[in-house]
DNA sequence: GAGTTTGAAACT
DNA sequence: CAGTTTCAAACTC
């Protein structure tokens, strides 16, 4: 479905794992599936240019269920002028971005290009990245656009980051069997294609462009280079954060895309980096496994002259700074707008003033519907040394259950610890921790995910501007990973992590409930460390000489590359798909126990209530279907979670039965407590004989203990109720 | 809470 | 790749 004044590129591939994202002109993109649970700005598509006011999302598509969708990449915006440079410079090749790898075919790109001269009209040159039919080779295919409106959308980036003005649909014939796909190219230059965004090269605006200033999505030696945004899937699990060894390795060193002769993969990285990863002799954009549909969106994102917080840690040679929302509004809105993912994609939408503004309206769809706006700076030196966007990190995670609460942005961002930075770091997202360049390890920050809730909690509820205040001289130790606040998430760490964390409980700011690390000797810099398995930081944990903070993020970086050196999925989520889908999780790799029958947690696939398969390497397992064993431990576990869930209940009814009693003794007139004065041998002895008719009563009802049980709490709660009532009649009286 | 068991991770 | 060691969680008492 080619969008309104935009050009069609029709592809033909033999490919077929694509499906259709369609933009407008308006540059808002919108996910043509039916799937597609967009809670808000859906309707934006489609809007028209305006003079007056431009919309541009910046968003990455929904996972789309029942598709074969598997990979969601990240938008990438690159000179297209530097593409090739980029290719030969990293010594590496980049040729599958839209899977338009197709050698065979002359019609691979037909092109349907509006008149170049389109006098007055802008035209842009967008460039994909593709493999060269005669030569195999990767090569830039420049397509160029021109804005049917002649409108200018976009202001000057930093230079070479350009925002196409808008949306290219790409069709794809996926053969002769395959439904047409379609590819759209939105105006930020996302490629999407079926819940896929993918990598779109665009050339710096042709003269005539009206610069904008845009989230800073670019490397901080070559600010032009990089934008990465969310990796989403269309799993509804939710997996742990994705290290990618080569993206780490090469982020250690230069912030560049890391390609490969096939294939360039959007990936994560362990500090929640979104990023590229290699994956080499396949034709497919490879799939970020199982990231729930709430990870699959980017977050909102507020440009906004945000207070900057300089954060200077103790002893270390780093400063952060952290954006704090200027807005004095709530810590709510603090929240939503710093770390708050959106179930589906909400797309969010840049609104440029007028031309030559340098001002931008960035209107950001937050979950719920709830818009949040504000203005911000938008120009963008291009002395800016801001590096790398790193857009909100993945929550780890690994059960398919787990419910897509939000989770928290994390951004990570190198900047300059300089004072110059302030007016760059004017455009960063509330929250961000900034990396300064000078560190070996620029390029990578750790985001202080979901740090707001955390303070939020640790602070009693402070306001937003306490939040501001305190944040900015928090010790790195409160600044946790990027993982997830999702209470129900899992990290990487798969059996340890399963459901009942911290006894399963919820902490009061939703987040997630981790399980506090007790590790004496790792630093908490090896796998053996869960905390640092699933991505995350250490926090609240027992560990000794922890060093996987903000204060050793070198060394934590360091320890990461290594672990990805040893394995290179080493942050993958160890629990995967299996062949029937989602519900039919398997291990990736397989327990290798021998003693514990596969019937205790020291097993990983136990842990992770998931059967035992073929990838075990178990002795003397037990945890496979008919294995009566395993079933009676599964009617144990079941029997004991309904009868925890029963006593929650009666507890819960009997608490608020005494909601309405005095919560402690209430002085009477003449010195005495009532009613607990009255609760006497006697009174206690009645109540018992009412407690133990009861349980006679249940027993000759032959109830299930648990609700003999029950039946039991609730005639002590009425007994309790005649008690005080008895008291409050013999005080007044009566 | 201390000690033991267990299996993944790390190391050789 | 296999064997061994280290490690921290799970488990037992």
């Amino acid at each position: 479905m080619p969008a309104k004044g935009s050009d069609t590129t029709t592809v033909k591939q033999e490919d077929d794992t694509s499906t259709s994202i369609v933009g407008t002109t308006a540059g808002t993109t919108q996910v043509n599936n039916n799937n597609v649970n967009s809670n808000n700005l859906s309707s934006a598509a489609g809007e028209p240019f305006s003079l007056i006011e431009k919309k541009v999302v910046t968003k990455t598509a929904v996972p789309l269920s029942g598709t074969s969708v598997k990979s969601v990449g990240t938008p990438i915006i690159v000179d297209a002028s530097d593409a090739s440079s980029l290719l030969a410079n990293t010594g590496q090749t980049l040729t599958n971005i839209v899977d338009l790898t197709h050698t065979n075919d002359k019609q691979f790109l037909k092109r349907q290009i509006s008149p170049s001269g389109n006098s007055g009209n802008p035209v842009i040159t967008k460039v994909i990245i593709k493999k060269n039919p005669s030569t195999s080779q990767p090569q830039a295919v420049p397509v160029q656009m021109s804005n049917a409106q002649g409108q200018t959308l976009f202001a000057s980036l930093p230079s070479g980051i350009s925002i196409v003005p808008q949306v290219q649909t790409v069709t794809q014939t996926s053969g002769i069997n395959s439904p047409t796909k379609t590819v759209t190219i939105s105006s930020q230059g996302v490629v999407s294609s079926g819940g896929k965004t993918i990598l779109a090269l665009q050339k710096t605006p042709t003269k005539g462009i009206v610069p904008i200033n845009k989230i800073p999505i670019s490397p901080i030696k070559t600010p032009t280079k990089v934008t990465m945004i969310p990796v989403s899937a269309k799993s509804p699990q939710r997996y742990p954060t994705v290290y990618s060894s080569s993206v780490l390795s090469n982020s250690l060193k230069q912030p560049v895309i890391t390609m490969s002769p096939s294939k360039v993969i959007i990936k994560q990285t362990p500090t929640g980096v979104v990023s590229l990863q290699q994956k080499v002799q396949t034709s497919t954009v490879k799939t970020v496994p199982n990231i729930a549909p709430a990870q699959q969106s980017i977050r909102p994102v507020t440009l906004s002259t945000s207070n900057l917080q300089q954060i200077q840690v103790p002893g270390s040679r780093f400063t952060y700074v952290r954006l704090v929302s200027p807005s004095p509004g709530t810590v709510n809105k603090v929240t939503t707008a710093t770390v708050q993912s959106v179930r589906s994609i909400a797309p969010a939408s840049v609104q440029a003033g007028q031309n030559n503004s340098n001002q931008v309206k960035i209107t950001l769809p937050m979950q719920g519907g709830q818009l949040v706006t504000s203005k911000a700076v938008t120009s963008l030196p291009n002395t800016q040394t801001i590096q790398r966007i790193l857009l909100p990190a993945q929550p780890n995670q690994n059960r398919s259950t787990a419910p897509t609460t939000p989770s928290p942005l994390t951004q990570i961002r190198p900047v300059p610890s300089t004072s110059s930075t302030s007016q760059s770091l004017s455009q960063l997202i509330p929250g961000a921790t900034l990396l300064p360049t000078g560190s070996n390890i620029q390029g990578y920050a750790l985001v202080p995910a979901n740090y707001v809730a955390q303070m939020a909690q640790q602070q009693k509820g402070p306001s937003v501007s306490n939040l501001s205040a305190t944040t900015a001289q928090r010790p790195p130790s409160d600044f946790i990973n990027i993982a997830s606040s999702d209470p129900t998430i899992t990290a990487n760490a798969v059996a340890r992590n399963a459901p009942n964390l911290n006894g399963g409980t919820i902490e009061a700011t939703g987040a997630r409930p981790r399980k506090p690390c007790n590790c004496t000797k790792s630093q908490c810099l090896k796998l053996y460390c869960d905390c640092f398995a699933n991505g995350e930081f250490c926090h609240n944990c027992n560990c000794l000489n922890c060093a996987n903070n903000l204060e050793h993020e070198e060394e934590r970086s360091r320890a990461i590359k290594s672990c990805l050196d040893r394995n290179p999925m080493a942050f993958h989520p160890k629990i995967g798909k299996g062949k029937h889908g989602v519900n039919h999780r398997k291990h990736n790799k397989g327990c290798n126990c021998k003693r514990s029958g596969c019937l205790k947690n020291y097993c990983e696939c136990y842990e992770a209530k998931i059967m035992c398969s073929s990838s075990c390497k178990c002795i003397g397992c037990k945890n496979f279907e008919e294995s009566p064993e395993r079933k009676t431990l599964m009617h144990l576990a079941d029997a004991a979670e309904v009868r925890v869930q029963q006593q929650t209940a009666a507890k819960s009814k009997f608490s608020s039965q005494m909601s309405g009693l005095p919560s402690k003794p209430l002085p009477s007139s003449n010195g005495e407590r009532l009613p607990y004065t009255l609760i006497t041998a006697e009174v206690a002895e009645a109540t018992c004989a009412c407690l133990l008719a009861q349980a006679e009563e249940a027993e000759r009802l032959k109830m299930p203990p648990v609700v003999q049980e029950r039946m039991i709490i609730e005639e002590f709660g009425r007994c309790l109720m005649q008690i005080i009532e008895s008291a409050n009649k013999t005080k007044d009286g009566t």
